[in-house]
DNA sequence: CGCTGTTTTGAAGGATTTCAATCGATGTGG
DNA sequence: CCACATCGATTGAAATCCTTCAAAACAGCG
């Protein structure tokens, strides 16, 4: 297997591996291998045991526990550089939530269990999953608590702006977001009905604030999202 | 400062000094000062730089974040032997939430700066902290998906079992939970008003389900409430 | 015993869901 | 290249759950 040296880089920009050695991050690359995943396809499934740690390298990824009622709920939205399954592998638990391949996606993976024993030997990795847990904490706190206060109109404004600040590019005024996201999609990542979404949502394209086009979604005022989400 | 052998012994029972030698813990302790903070007192507010990890030894800690609008969300409610503020301190970002003692409150409390050299010194400090963390991220995902497809009912029924699961004393069939409950309490923590979880709350009382006063909660039928989560 | 804060209860209103049906777009095979 | 099938999006109307507002009952506690 041969590894370019973009792939090297790359894990060492990750939040994961952040500040290792070189040679340690060449080590762990030694166990990857580079997998491709159809949309729509698992990566692994809520309740199985986590062998398996993912880097995305292309791609977005759903994380979502599905609701004994049939109901999903998306607990985190995964894009490009981001790590997946540290928080279960790590700790040694089962996968607490399924994964799916929202777009093809292109990932590294390597076997968890010499990660582990890398976690005692290299304090920096265990901080910096540390780290990485704590941010994945914070984040989903935040969305908890505009579930337990705001209207979905401010949800979804809310959740926009937020995958809007994740891309960083401020592009013109108009900002287009990389995840494809359908209306099921927001409203399984906000916590509300797919009728509900599309209402707020084609309001919205009305008024010129967003654009949607083949679940592809453009931000063309956040100024009125935010006044949305302060609103009251 | 004296360190009665119970406290120690404390310290090497919790989740995060686990498995340390003794030794270190006894230095973590030597920096540690016993607090006590009366009902209603607040340990630390969101946004101020966590400097300080404590240890709770006897009472409740209410972690809550204020929405704008006034409406309080609880985020954790933690008891005896828990540790409190360590996914910000080791992380080094400011506390995320607000804390306030819900009863009386002792403490063991130590600056977090000394944690945080001995993060790198001893792995397994911190591949503790990361189960801290990890379970805590494990259980706020549980509860935002009930707050995202379940009723209210259904929610203060999950809440209400999770609680006393944590108690762990089967005590002849009524579990009673240490942790007081008030009405306002138990809407912050499912995420609804105050006169819909009084409604619900006073009717399973007629039932027999459950049975409050002053704030102190006991379970008659845990059967009946994992019938309400269950339901449909 | 009065006071303050919590709990209960009622009635009205509102936000969201649910159900049902239509529309549109994308892609496929004839 | 069109017709059809499929999947997602939209829209309407009714139902529901929950909140909101208001007021009374009921503690504990000085």
């Amino acid at each position: 297997m041969v590894f370019p040296s973009t792939t090297l880089a790359q894990l060492g920009r990750s939040a994961l591996f952040a500040g290792m050695p070189p040679a340690e991050i060449a080590a762990i690359v030694a166990h990857s291998r580079e997998l491709t995943f159809d949309q729509g396809a698992c990566l692994f499934l809520e309740g199985e045991p986590a062998t398996t740690i993912y880097l995305l390298l292309e791609g977005h990824v759903r994380l979502a526990r599905l609701a004994p009622t049939g109901k999903q709920v998306i607990m985190h939205l995964f894009g490009p550089g981001e790590e997946l399954a540290v928080i279960a592998a790590l700790s040694k638990i089962p996968y607490p939530a399924d994964a799916e391949a929202a777009t093809t996606v292109r990932a590294l993976a390597w076997p968890s269990a010499p990660m582990l024993d890398l976690l005692y030997s290299h304090p920096r990795l265990a901080v910096n999953a540390l780290r990485v847990v704590t941010a994945r904490y914070v984040t989903l706190q935040s969305r908890h608590q505009n579930l337990a206060t705001r209207s979905v109109e401010q949800r979804i404004a809310a959740e926009l702006l937020r995958l809007a600040q994740e891309e960083g590019s401020p592009n013109g005024r108009s900002l287009p977001l990389s995840a494809p996201l359908a209306r099921q999609d927001i409203a399984d990542l906000i916590g509300a009905t797919l009728y509900t979404v599309s209402r707020i949502c084609s309001a919205w394209e009305q008024a010129g604030i967003i654009q949607t086009h083949n679940r592809q979604i453009v931000i063309h005022d956040p100024a009125a999202l935010r006044a949305i989400v302060d609103e009251l």
